[in-house]
RNA sequence: CGGGGCGUGGCGCAGCUUGGCUAGCGCGCUACAAUGGGGUUGUAGAGGUCCCGGGUUCAAAUCCCGGCGCCCCGACCA
């Protein structure tokens, strides 16, 4: 392996190929397309699902499971589903070595195996609403892949609910819409503009479909999670009814969201820099990494004593990792745990242990500014504060960059440019033909209609025509 | 599916144009010694179907034909 990543500024891709690899997170799989999700990786996307899932819980949702396997018909039930998804199917026609009389879908996603099985479970008012999230993998046939951010395989949430009412439903979808926003900011640091996709964006089978937006570090967007009203369609395709208080039969309500490994795609492009991974403390598997100093075994007895002890106290509260390997220098470790991602970084040699301090050094920081001597006594409030800034800092940074490669174009010469180098938010008459010129003048694309917008009037930056909403246009992952 | 690049010890590559000694370099790996606060040295080692198949030739990593695979860039998509 290379001992240092392309940087950034000479190509953004293969610095992402590079610092995933580098960073330890993944490697390419012998499938094409797929990817092995490293332990450094997994551990990172076991802390996106448990900041999900405790989220998930609290707004009263519960996981079960679903099979990998769906009938072909079911697929086919749904008029834009199945329009949406059969360019993308891996599908399975053999079976115990016998040709199967119906083939089996493997799950792109799962609307139409639990719509069927809702439809069997539901039968009164009394059943909704219904909140079903399930954790799982799905595969969708791409055409080109990278990784987290689009592989033939990838891990995600589905969450699955049922309403009464198609006010219950619509609420439903920007509630999850909100905790991804949520999960984003406060876990990921990641500024995201929550809206609602236009029609052309919108997901196979949905009547209104919701994004959160992100920008990654080449301005480009990557929507990040998404989240559908369903409307009655899948309820009518799959017959999911219930007889209402006035003993009436009435199709449900239903949504679906989702938030996949794409997740950590945005995570390295949002924080990452020339040294490699920059993870956000909340997420790291590793926060702490604690590199002891030494030159001779004797001193070496003394640190690691010392190290042993700041361990103990801090092991409670913080992510801890002691690197006490002899085979490599402190320079090579530190290099390593850079290439890593982990926020804090705590050095004790034989001059520290001397004077009853430490020295700690901020991943996100460049250069050896950030380091100081610290004191033995306290340093558990030190080293949350310091990650608790960290965390801050990071999500500070990039909602700057938004902010800064956000523009408000006067005209489409202006809006042109812009989209070339970041995001235009820009008054949007909704035709979808304006949205197909400006793609295909531009590569840029309506992202979304953020929600959180002053209402008002203007002229569409395409046509000219009354626009009543803004839209966020950019290039797109 | 179109365009580009690449396939040579574990990894990154050179060699190929102009065929010819025992296929080389860096990193990594093993052993020993020194070193240790920003990728530390030295010494000695281990490790190769040169992507696959055919052809040309006294001789092929190198030339010719065919195939396979991967990465990157576009169209499609979380």
């Amino acid at each position: 392996m290379a001992t240092k990543v392309t940087p950034r500024s000479e190509d953004y891709s293969r610095w992402y190929t590079d610092v995933v690899q580098m960073g330890d997170l993944a490697d390419y799989a012998p499938v094409k397309g797929c990817m092995v999700i490293k332990p450094h990786g997994y551990a990172l996307w076991e802390n996106v699902k448990a900041g999900l899932d405790r989220r998930f819980k609290a707004t009263g949702h519960v996981n079960a499971y679903f099979p990998l396997f769906i009938p072909l018909s079911f697929i086919q039930k749904e008029a834009a589903h199945v329009e949406g998804f059969s360019p993308e199917l891996a599908i399975v026609t053999i079976g115990g070595g016998k040709q199967l009389e119906e083939p089996l879908v493997v799950r792109p996603t799962s609307e139409t195996v639990i719509g069927h099985m809702y439809a069997k479970w539901i039968q009164s008012y009394r059943d909704l609403p219904v909140l079903i999230n399930q954790w799982a993998n799905v595969v969708r046939w791409e055409m080109r892949t990278r990784l987290f951010l689009r592989t033939m395989e990838f891990l995600w949430q589905e969450g699955h609910t049922a309403h009464a009412t198609a006010e219950e439903a619509q609420e439903e979808t920007l509630r999850m819409l909100n905790v991804y926003a949520e999960f984003a900011v406060e876990d990921a640091a990641i500024p995201v503009i929550a809206g609602r996709k236009s029609e052309s964006e919108r997901f196979a089978g949905a009547v209104t479909s919701y994004s959160i937006e992100a920008m990654m570090g080449d301005c480009k967007a990557l929507q990040s999670g998404t989240s559908h009203f369903l409307g009655q369609n899948f309820a009518r395709a799959f017959d999911i009814k219930y007889l209402d208080e006035n003993n009436e039969l009435q199709h449900v309500w239903t949504t679906s969201w989702g938030l996949s490994t794409r997740m950590v795609g945005a995570i390295v492009m949002v924080h990452g820099d020339d040294q490699g991974l920059v993870l956000p403390p909340k997420l790291a598997p590793v926060q702490l990494i604690i590199v002891p100093i030494w030159k001779s075994d004797s001193e070496r007895a003394q640190v690691l004593e010392v190290v042993a002890r700041v361990e103990a106290t801090l092991r409670d509260e913080v992510r801890v990792h002691v690197d006490d390997r002899d085979e490599y220098s402190p320079g090579w470790k530190f290099n390593e745990w850079e290439l890593r991602g982990v926020p804090l970084r705590l050095e004790i040699g034989p001059r520290d242990v001397e004077r009853d301090q430490v020295t700690l050094a901020r991943r996100d920081v460049p250069g050896r500014e950030g380091k100081s001597g610290v004191p033995l006594s306290g340093l558990g409030e030190e080293v949350q504060e310091m990650l608790a800034t960290i965390q801050a800092d990071l999500y500070r940074r990039a909602l700057d960059f938004l902010q800064a490669n956000t523009y408000d174009p006067k005209d489409y010469a202006e809006f042109r440019e812009a989209v070339s180098r970041g995001f235009a938010y820009s008054w949007w008459c909704g035709d979808a033909d304006c949205e197909a010129r400006i793609k295909e003048d531009t590569r840029a694309t309506t992202r979304c209609v953020p929600l959180d917008q002053e209402p008002g009037r203007g002229k569409c930056i395409a046509c000219g025509k009354d626009a009543v909403e803004r839209a966020i246009f950019g290039r797109a992952y």
